[in-house]
DNA sequence: CGGTATCCCCAAGGATACTG
DNA sequence: CAGTATCCTTGGGGATACCG
């Protein structure tokens, strides 16, 4: 990578956004909850066993997630049973997948288990592999080394001296 | 997204990738300062100042980072200058910048700034705007709500009862 | 089943001071 | 400049018990 704002006395990453997305999933539990989610996971015991967290944890997360949009909460009822509340994945919450995607193929490469991946993600319509890539509007595969780094219209100046 | 493993008692994600990898890089610290290095930031104050941790936590997050091979600690001279250390990111490293890159995208969509994105990720080759997508080994882009989850090989059977 | 209340522990991290 | 040492605070998270 060109590290075009490598020489950058001055300049302060005070808005960034990698860190407010962290600011909302930065930690451990909230993502393996989303994990959870986007296999399908909805009710709260399961969020809870499956992630391998207690309850007044799960129970947070839970709530701070559907706080800030990425789940929703809404009563399901299974025929002949009773009602309950479900958990599921929101737009907002499922354009997070791509991260998820991300962390699993660099964790399937550089941390597997000897048994291999213990998930294997497939394009419904087709059924092959699906891996996160980066790719330009011009249509290239771009790898990480061929990213130029430009400043935005939200980089902040800050006089240091 | 289809979820096949949604209904799954006795199977347990005890082998996660995901979990993996934030086992290496699951605090924001660390995350940022893998920012930093994708950026091009490579002294220690540098580390420090630009993600705004303290000296200490720095110290401990970088001798980590170098101590997973995600990080290289190498000695360097500036032509009259004397000799001091850098951290640049190795293959292993780079090869997290799609997550960073997914992260960064959708703070920019869900979390973004008035002023706007503090960075333009360009490809190097044509100067477009560069995104992380998922993408099928058949070649089709995969949309989050396009994708299968099947069992792989490594997925563990607990026998619950 | 789907949680809340309470208590306790420990690791992440800030502040400050100091060293090579 | 590039860290280490020390001290302290905070919050993530486990365990247990209880509630609608």
């Amino acid at each position: 990578m060109t590290d075009l704002l490598a020489d950058r006395d001055g300049w302060l990453m005070t808005n960034c956004s990698i860190a407010r997305t962290l600011d909302v999933v930065g930690n451990r539990s909230t993502l393996l909850l989303l994990r959870e989610a986007s296999l399908g996971t909805r009710r709260f015991d399961d969020f809870a066993a499956r992630v391998g967290i207690s309850e007044p944890v799960a129970a947070a997360r839970l709530k701070q997630l559907v706080a800030d949009g990425l789940l929703e909460r809404r009563p399901y009822q299974e025929p002949g049973k009773r009602t309950r509340d479900e958990y599921v994945l929101t737009d907002k919450g499922a354009q997070l997948v791509p991260v998820l995607v991300a962390l699993r193929q660099w964790g399937d490469t550089w941390a597997a288990d000897d048994a291999g991946p213990s998930v294997r993600l497939e394009h419904h319509d087709c059924g092959a592999e699906v891996h996160a890539v980066l790719r330009c509007a011009g249509g290239h595969d771009v790898e990480p080394d061929e990213l130029d780094v430009r400043p935005g219209p939200g980089l902040l100046r800050v006089d240091t001296e």
